[in-house]
DNA sequence: CATGAATGAGGTTTCATTCAT
DNA sequence: GATGAATGAAACCTCATTCAT
């Protein structure tokens, strides 16, 4: 029952526990109420107390509420934009297969991102809410995840007229058409997955038997 | 002593102008005031300043910052709703019409009213936002206008199929991926109409064009 | 004993009691407490007990702590500040006269201001002590106070000088010679004059005495 | 295991450097930021910058904010206190030389001191401001400098009279007068030195000048 | 009905102080 | 001795709400 060794004790209080985890679980506490309440709604005394910690230090590691703000949600985008990288990558190589696959493989990614974690769709409802107060967040945003997303589908729509698979159609000027379930899904989930919550699993099928048979000759 | 009937008087320098339309007024300036910074974000001055009263009159009217959100909302939603109604009546009568022909309409109904409108994006973005201090309002929002919606384009779907128009698709028990688009362009143009804004007309088309080749046998 | 009339009445915890008067009531509340503490020192709920109003009340009227301390300072030395207008008109018309009376009653003057007038040595000390943080406040009191002070007593040598009752000498390119014993006087009442006050009449006696001897030819 | 008796070790990377400076070293950098900001003003994040120390290390050798002010102001008048011995001493020995000559001396001492040392300046302004929080500063301020240079002050003026050099007068009673150019130019140089300086050489002439005017017969 | 002065609870922020390392 | 992460009391400031007029 004991925990023998336990990794980090400490003296009255909690004081001194792990200087280099605190930012990242401050991050974490701050992300969740940011989500949760929304930027003005949210008390830095919740933050710290999800965090364990108290309103104090928050200020030894961000100088303000704005910053933890934009902080927090910087490093909940990082793990996307970290591996968009990879997923632009792979586009380039799988040139030869078809255009379908690719899109299918792109969707699975994607709707992992931004429907299926929690994360992910807290972040897209939060940037929807919050792009007034912070347009660079918003600006930021679209440059380093929705940009290449977007960019991604154009191409692979592009790569699939090549090949004589797809229709010369919208779906190579206005992408957002190729996402939009995406977002919808995201928002949906968001707002009604108590009450009427989509099974992702067939929304995706399908989105994609739709818009494949849209976009094929 | 007694007021001489006349329904509009014009008290000492112009106060008590029209004496019905305050409320409104107020609801517009709330409106505007929540959408821009959100419920917590906004300040009753704010809103006061914008309909040219002063704070306490709100309170005339409102019994608090809640209520005179909520009133905001619905006020705005109000249009679209008593819009709704002649719409779905007239999916009745129109039965025998070609169901493509159908969509089309209801779908420039739906981007007028969800994506051109500024007040409907708006309306859109802050029930995203506010969703979680304000379950009810989603849950109204999904019952008289979302809801309903979603119904009429599965039975726009569902007449098609029928009609031999369309194949049995996921259209039918996923409307959502059919109006997903309208729901991304209303949330782009609300984050980056500034800089990357959509050519609503051309978007539409695409729209229609690939659903359109999608639903089709 | 009951007072009949009294001037205005107040509901429940005195709201509502004299709109005008407010901000000069605190601006009287903010100068003793930010005399007695410095700015840094002060709280603002002192003034506010001061005052007798409480804290919100005061942002009301001022938009910050920095602000009402320069408008204190700037009431403080408004009177001050007319009165020399009228002190240097005097100067002009009194110009046939022996330059040592128009020095004595000059004096008069100023020590009346800054030394026996406890708000007076409070501001000098204030404005010493505050020069750092507030150089646009220490640069008006030069503009508007000492500047013409010291201005009028150049002036005043000049003008014996040229009567032949004084000696051409530094009186002339440095008066703040002249003035330097009301600056001492006003600060010694600051610090010490609990222990070891000056009396004051014979300090300024004794000062003219000194001074008219040294200009004298 | 025990230390090899070298008094100044010099431990990993640096530290230790001074073993016994540091308190001094504190002081040094206290007095800098307390002079700059004044007591409230003035934050121990600061001084410990300053200082080149972290925060923690000022208790090591203080006990807390208000003692190391004290400090800082009793380090600071040491140098002036140990010359101010020397100089009264020196006034017996030479009491046969004429008084004016004497007064030229002092005052050189003393302006040197208190208007052209930076640090001098920084102190009659610190102690102005803060008089009202540390009084017993004050108090020992004028104990320890200005007590015995007035003192000196009217004993020179008395030995001039003795010797039928000066005029009987108020020199001997308030010798503040005489002190006074002094503060002046120390509180002026504090406030306007950047826009508008002294000349401190020309100012301390037309000081002798005056006064010696002034007391002779 | 309308006002706006006043409130006071509650938010963000600062910083002297502590203490395990 | 020295550190610096952490604290928490207390400061400044905001703003929804009240109420006498």
């Amino acid at each position: 029952m004991a925990a023998a060794g336990a990794d980090v004790r400490q003296g009255r209080g909690g004081r001194r526990r792990r200087k280099d985890a605190r930012p990242a679980e401050i991050l974490d506490a701050a992300f969740e109420a940011f989500a949760r309440s929304g930027f003005s709604g949210t008390r830095l005394d919740d933050v710290a107390a999800r965090a364990g910690i108290t309103k104090g230090t928050i200020y030894v590691y961000f100088s303000g509420k704005e910053e933890l703000f934009v902080a927090a949600v910087k490093e909940v985008t990082r793990p996307i934009r970290e591996n968009l990288a990879g997923l632009t990558a792979s586009l380039d190589e799988a040139a030869s297969r078809p255009a379908g696959d690719i899109l299918r493989e792109h969707f699975g990614f994607v709707y992992g991102r931004m429907v299926a974690d929690r994360r992910g769709r807290e972040l897209v409802r939060m940037l929807l809410a919050e792009a007034e107060r912070f347009p660079e967040l918003a600006e930021r945003w679209h440059a380093e995840v929705i940009g290449p997303c977007l960019d991604g589908l154009a191409r692979i729509v592009r790569h699939g007229v090549r090949r004589g698979e797809f229709r010369a159609c919208a779906g190579v000027d206005y992408p957002q058409l190729l996402l939009a379930p995406v977002i919808m899904a995201s928002t949906w989930q968001s707002l009604f997955a108590r009450s009427r919550p989509i099974d992702l699993e067939r929304y995706l099928d399908g989105h994609l038997d739709l818009l494949l048979a849209g976009l094929r000759r």
